[in-house]
Formats: C-alpha cells, structure tokens, sequence
DNA sequence: TTTCGACATGTCAGAATAGGAATGTCGAAG
DNA sequence: CTTCGACATTCCTATTCTGACATGTCGAAA
C-alpha cells in the first residue's frame, strides 16, 4: 500500500494534522496518488498504532498533530529504496483505446480529440500550479519540480500521441 | 469500474472462455488495466447474471464461452462515448519521486538509474510484442496499434525525463 | 497405462477504495 | 452577539482488488 508511504513522506517534511495532509492530497499529490478523506484518516490511526507517526500536539478542535517517528523514517528509507518491482499502472482512459473499434471512425476521433483537449487543459493546470507554488529553494522541493517536470512532458507527449492517433484512422 | 468494460470489450472482438481472456489480460492488456483470475470469474458471473454476456456454448473442462448480448454491446458503446471525467491514474513510481528528498542524492540518482532501465525494458519489451503479434489487417487492430504506439511513447518520454532529472540533482 | 502439464473454474479472507453522512468547534465578519 | 465558513475528525456501507487455496478434467507423451 502507497497510501500509507504517501504519508510517511509529507510527514517527513514537517508536522501535520489529518486536514492539512488532505489538503496536500487535494493539489499537488492529487495527480499521482489520488485518495479520499475517509481512508486518510483511517491510515493515520493505523499508522500511529504501529508507531510510524505520533500525535506530537493536539490544537483546537481536536487537531491531532501528527509527526514521523523514527520507526517511520526507517520505513519511508526501505520503501524509497528497496523499491519492488513495480506495479503497472492502471488507466481507464487508454484502455479506452483497445476497444475504440465497436464505435465508428467519427466517434473513435471524437474521443481521441477530447483526450488532446484534457491533455492541453492537464498541461495548463500544471503551469498554474507551478506559478502559485513558491519554490523557495530547500532540498526537498527540487523533486517536487522534477515531478511536475513530469507531468508537463506526460500531457505534451499524450497529446502529440493523441493527434497522431487520431490521424491514423481512415 | 473498468474491469467490467474490459470484459465486454474483449467479447465484443469474439467469444471467448474466462480462461481465455485471462490470457488476453496477461499480455496486451496487462499494461493499462491489470487484473486476477479470481476477479475475472467473479466478475463474468456478475455479467452473466445481468444480462450483459451470455453462455454461447459449454466445452471439455466446464469450459464455459462467453458471449457479448446486444444489451452488452450498448453497455460497452455508453461507456466508450459518455466517457465519464477520467480518474487520475495512479503511479506508485512517480510518488517515489515526491520524496526523494529524504534519500542522499546518491540514492536518489540510483532510484532514477532504475527508473531509466525500467523504461528501456518497457520499450524493448513492447517492440518484442510488436513482433509477435500478427496483425492482420482487421480493423480492430488498428487501435491495438495504435495503444502500442503509445507504450512505445510513454517508455521513451519517461526515460528522457528521468535523464534530464538525474542531471537536475547536484 | 500412468503421469503430468495445460486447461478450467470456484471460493474465501483480508486489504484498499469510493463516497458520503454525522458531528462538532473555532474565529472572524457583520 | 449571532452566524457562517473553514477547520477537524469519526463512522458507515458498498465495491474492488489481492493472493491464496481448492478442485477437477482432458490430452499427449513416456
């Protein structure tokens, strides 16, 4: 489970409370590793009683601040470097494609099109984004660039790929 | 859930046995939507019993053959036009990248050396499956080509951007 | 004729995901 | 001083996914 990873490595940043990790989720991370409210909290209690991260304050309105131990440290290390083979990924959107042949070469174009259209929109929303963070420049945030790098190149290549695609069909 | 459209997907080609289309799944479609034999057959049954597939013919081991129902065929088209917002893929490598920060950049420049060989397989790998496969000039395989040329795209874009990033860390 | 690999399906427990409902508190603006 | 949006967590159900385990049959080769 990466779930569980994700929020060893925002953690290893600094503390944090269940809502400011979700709202971590909602923006950058959201595009990699997507997850709910109700499983994040779910993890942060399981996370807590294995003694990865610990309730370092209590706020307000029953904030939890949690903080990485250094069982959690350890296990972030081993999971970023003993990386197992990893899994393929999972995509409605290409899978799609396998089977643009029941439509008609109108629709299968049409579909490709809507698929340059989210890859143009995807390639904005990451310029946005790289416009409202302020990289200050601390160690950590060099990979935060390296992966929005990716995202960047990933919309531009899905797009050219799209174009090309979609003149293929006679 | 995809699952269930692939099913319908690889029907609508032909009829086809549960272990048929395992097959299918371990090697084309392994790439954008991974699944196991116990969801497979579980989910044939939910098909069945809705109507969306049918039992065209028993054969020697209780070997059952599926069959696409018209009101399959319409279940598989909705699906492929009303293309719902698409959910983010998930990529439990490029999460790894958000906190590389933690690593030494030795580390962190030997995760993306991984990253590297692991595109170049990929692409080696697809090129072998380009080969193996006869395409024959049906229209269908046309988009199979077309999901190919994809992969081919995706493997090279990922390894020149983990080149670029290894380059980025000092 | 035995034996073994490929064929073929089914079931089950446990984890992960999705999406929502319920509940309550604090602080600032009006 | 009231009200409302942001803060903050917990619980719930349903579905999906994973990885095993279990069971059995057929056909070809030794």
């Amino acid at each position: 489970m990466s779930l569980r990873h994700a929020l060893l490595g925002l953690l290893a940043e600094h503390p944090a409370s269940g809502y400011d990790l979700l709202k971590r989720f909602d923006t950058s991370l959201a595009n990699v590793w997507p997850a709910t409210q109700s499983q994040m909290y779910a993890e942060l209690s399981k996370l807590a009683d294995t003694g990865m991260i610990s309730v370092a304050a209590e706020g307000p309105r029953g904030r939890k601040e949690y903080t990485l131990t250094d069982e959690g440290l350890v296990e972030l290390r081993r999971w970023l470097t003993e990386t197992k083979p990893q899994r393929n990924t999972r995509s409605d959107i290409l899978l799609r494609v396998f089977f643009l042949g029941v439509l008609t070469p109108e629709q299968a174009r049409g579909y490709l099109t809507e698929l340059i259209e989210l890859s143009e929109q995807g390639e904005q929303d990451l310029r946005r984004l790289d416009e409202s963070i302020d990289w200050d420049d601390d160690d950590l945030s060099v990979y935060g660039r390296i992966a929005l790098e990716y995202g960047l190149r990933f919309n531009a290549m899905r797009r050219e790929w799209a174009e090309w695609a979609a003149a293929q069909i006679k």
